[in-house]
DNA sequence: TTTAATATTTAGACAAATCTAAAAATTAAT
DNA sequence: ATTAATTTTTAGATTTGTCTAAATATTAAA
């Protein structure tokens, strides 16, 4: 697998849910910032190699060779992303580039040796489960924050938008995976919130509310 | 940079004594596994980007430039052999490989930290020194075990042959770097010496001695 | 110092991954 | 059900890094 059909298999599978549905070659080239061209010839070489189900016009649906694929690579990808932010210190809008080029080194037991080092992680820095050896994903049990309601508590666990501008927004208000979170109450007019996140009081907007997971905990 | 071409200048570094001498273009072909044509193109390359000074048919040399260039992915390979060593429990013989990958990883942050985190090392598995961010080199003042004499005494912080099968002999027989060795005796006929390695009796052959560096300690 | 052997470069070709522009198929709209 | 708009594919070109085979320069040998 050369780096490039890497990286096409993953785009794929994001796109795809999973490997669920089809894909359409537009989509490809929008995610990948690419020409539709380009697709077209990177897809007939996926095709002619198993990873992919192709039918001229009709888009593009991954493989189960290639949703295995897609699993080892997302898997090297969001190991490495915890290393960087456990082990780094990397902030959480950093880890993302520099994980997205270590997930392409090739040495299996690298990876069985890393996952075993971070002490075998179920979730990665942005909440994102990491497949298993053999594919297995952790189901995540989460609400987003804008649908819980006051008096509920939570963990944060993850984000929803993962764009860089949203991460730095949470670094520099301090919201950090792992913070427990209280609501304390919801305002009516513009849905946002009055929250207590490590018992200290924020106020939060409702768009930012849409964007975080919580695991909510019993009270 | 490309891979390619940090792996020439690479090349070419290990080649020429760290920069000093001017390497011709076969030997580069030869230790690179490629054709000579190839490395004339590549050269040309280097050459107009001022990593090397190049005359035609009278070989090329490294530029300021390109010794500095070298030393950042020496360094970053070294890094992370100490990396895949040390917190991975690779073998010496396994580490290469992967770090030959991990060498053309693009982040200084990314490096810096990894320093940190391994705390500062200065020297790699194998015991060759690791460059520093700015490319100052810790000097080895090192012997060869066959160098040294009975009753002296050394830590074992090299090899000279890194190859696979001088790296499995040493593990096979349990010789590890930072490994305390004292010299018995040296049986005249052949060289081949008789040591304490950790406490332990063991004969070793003038082959093997030859290619083990030791820093001595005063006894 | 001329010739033979070796080293190096040039010229031309190729595969991978991309691009642009034009053609063809599909979908949406009237 | 045509037509228009959109999507997708084809055809042909480009860049990077490589190769083979032939030409040229350098070095070693007679």
């Amino acid at each position: 697998m050369t780096r490039s059909e890497e990286n096409y298999i993953k785009a794929i599978y994001h796109l795809s849910g999973g490997g669920m549905h089809s894909v359409p070659t537009n989509a490809i080239a929008k995610q990948m910032d690419t020409q539709p061209s380009s697709v077209t010839d990177m897809i007939k070489k996926l095709s002619d190699r198993k990873y992919v189900h192709y039918k001229k016009y009709r888009g593009v649906q991954l493989s189960e060779k290639g949703i295995n694929t897609a699993l080892t690579i997302i898997r090297k990808h969001r190991l490495w992303e915890v290393f960087l932010a456990e082990k780094l210190d990397f902030n959480w809008d950093e880890v993302h580039d520099v994980a997205e080029q270590l997930e392409h080194i090739k040495s299996e037991k690298l990876i069985d040796k890393l996952d075993e080092f971070l002490d075998f992680p179920k979730y990665d820095p942005h909440g994102d489960p990491i497949p298993g050896k053999n594919g297995e994903l952790a189901q995540r049990s989460l609400k987003l924050l804008s649908a819980m309601k006051a008096e509920e508590e939570g963990i944060c666990v993850g984000v929803k938008d993962s764009s860089v501008s949203f991460l730095k927004f949470l670094d520099k208000h301090n919201i950090a995976l792992g913070d427990h979170i209280k609501i304390l109450d919801v305002e009516e007019f513009d849905e946002s919130l009055n929250i207590l996140i490590e018992s200290k009081k924020l106020h939060i907007s409702k768009r930012i509310a849409t964007n975080l997971f919580i695991k909510p905990i019993a009270v």
